[in-house]
DNA sequence: CGGTAATCGAGACGGTACGTCATGTCTTACA
DNA sequence: TGTAAGACATGACGTACCGTCTCGATTACCG
């Protein structure tokens, strides 16, 4: 799948490679989408890891996860499934519970844990809207791997970490 | 398309709905795909309109389009469509190249003479990185088209440009 | 089975409707035709009820146990199930041998019996070919059932009956 | 099919075999069962030969039919095949209909045309049922080939014909 | 103005994969 | 120990589209 995305990849390859049938994957997974998503999930589980556990700065907390995640992009081309499970979850709305039920959430609560220290912190101003953080973070991030204009690398997590905590505290959004 | 998305709709029920032989689709259209980026870049014209011209603001600049996109997705549901471009891309390296040459070159040109503009009234530091600064700003946007996490309204829009632009300015990116 | 045929039923739902799993069923019965024919035999032992023995004439002889199959295949569809038997047994020779063990040749040999005492009554030639007599009688009967060309009563038995023996006594046939 | 049989082979064989795709087989052909019988169709057409017509004799004409039939299937094993199809056609009315529009009628037609004859002639009585003649005749074959009790040749087709005209002479039987 | 292309609709074709069903074997867990 | 429940590898089912291809019929252009 990472070689060729999730819709080149046929079931019958799946079974054939596992060697077993094809109704034994349906049973167990209920279509490729799903395949690929617990596939995803296990591979990108050392994002959620609870032994890099928080570190006193939103920054730091924040860039850790980016960091990790950039790593692993930089390691296997997870940007085509990802890319298809996207695509996928838009015209399957049960898939589309199922990715962010089983992948979104919980990767989202762990930086919610974050935040509510920062503000603690005072890091950041109190009723931040945390979906809006989240999103001026991390969303460069997906649309440099959808789209590929530009590199994706360590050095360029710290800017977009440093600009949107920036851009956060100079024009803070309160949670509506 | 925008009811069920590009895979789910078949060259054979394009060329039966318009009265044609499916050969005749491809005679003009190498995929589903290119088809669906010949009808998104005619649907999305509006965003490049040449009568809304430059402001003399940056932050109005992009405001301008990044409502207009706001707009046209509210009204009608790009979302499904885009994702299955974009997941496309990832497998098609020729359909990747015409994607960007199409529909990305052509809208991100039009900011960099806004950006160019903001550099010379000084709004933003010379040097900076037009590709992180465009991310930024648009990428917030297409990461809730394709997650639904969020709502996607004019308010937004400014809460964004607002964030996105502070944070350019408080930590400067210079181009590398 | 009388309903929807041998080949329509599966082993899974006859283990599901008696509530016990395949592979008891596999136990005890090698295939769903080994099954079906065990229930036919039943079903139809009513022909070789020894209650109904010898009448003194042959043509009642014979009429007595077609008019008992004429009855049954009218009570009920026993003919969809007997073609599945048969084709079966085109392409099993181990099963065909089962067919003929369990089911043919008992009705054959209580026939027999019946054909020897008319020959010593007189009034079948002597030496008369059992086989050629018994396919005269009995297959148009199966040739109805299966082609369903033509009503099966009890009238039609007894004029089958008739023209049959009086074939057998006008042109003899001798076993080879 | 003549060596397993029509149920032990599939339509993805015959399509691999024609060197050809399973769609294109079902384009021409509903099912197996309809294919078989086209098949078989053309290969039993002899029996329908014009080039011998009547001969002017009741016997001699469905003798001619009788050992074209006999000898057809000494050569190959259409048996197995027949019992397939007409195990089918216990199940699917749609099929039934169209076996006996392709294949029993036109046979018990031709046959029609010889009876008519024979009783202008004065072989057979006025009024003959001529279904339950034909049977006379005619089912001894088929019990025969599905049951494989006994020999099919020539001596004994002319034995079956004997029987089943002098039984019709000795005991007519009037069409109700 | 009539003949020659080009273009088109229609749809047959060889393929691939789909998701379902039933096969007969097997393992597990309970009674 | 025997059995229900059901997982499993297998393989055929009939369907949907793929992208290519051949047909005629219809335009439309050129000689």
């Amino acid at each position: 799948m990472l070689d060729r995305g999730v819709e080149s990849v046929s079931i019958e390859e799946v079974a054939a490679q596992a060697g077993s049938g094809k109704a034994t994957i349906y049973r167990w997974w209920a279509s490729k989408e799903v395949l690929a998503l617990d596939a995803l999930d296990r591979e990108l589980s050392s994002v959620l890891a609870p032994d890099t556990a928080e570190t006193g700065s939103l920054k730091e907390d924040m860039l850790v996860r980016l960091r990790e995640l950039v790593r692993l992009f930089q390691e296997r081309p997870f940007g085509r499934v990802f890319a298809g499970i996207v695509a996928h979850a838009q015209s399957d709305p049960e898939f589309a519970l199922l990715y962010v039920d089983r992948f979104v959430r919980p990767r989202r609560q762990l930086m919610h844990g974050f935040l509510d220290a920062a503000v603690d912190r005072g890091e950041l101003p109190a009723g931040t809207d945390y979906d809006f953080a989240l999103d001026l973070v991390f969303s460069p991030f997906w649309n440099r791997v959808f789209h590929r204009h530009g590199p994706v690398d360590e050095a360029w997590a710290e800017q977009v970490v440093d600009a949107a905590l920036a851009g956060l505290c100079a024009a803070p959004v309160r949670a509506r």
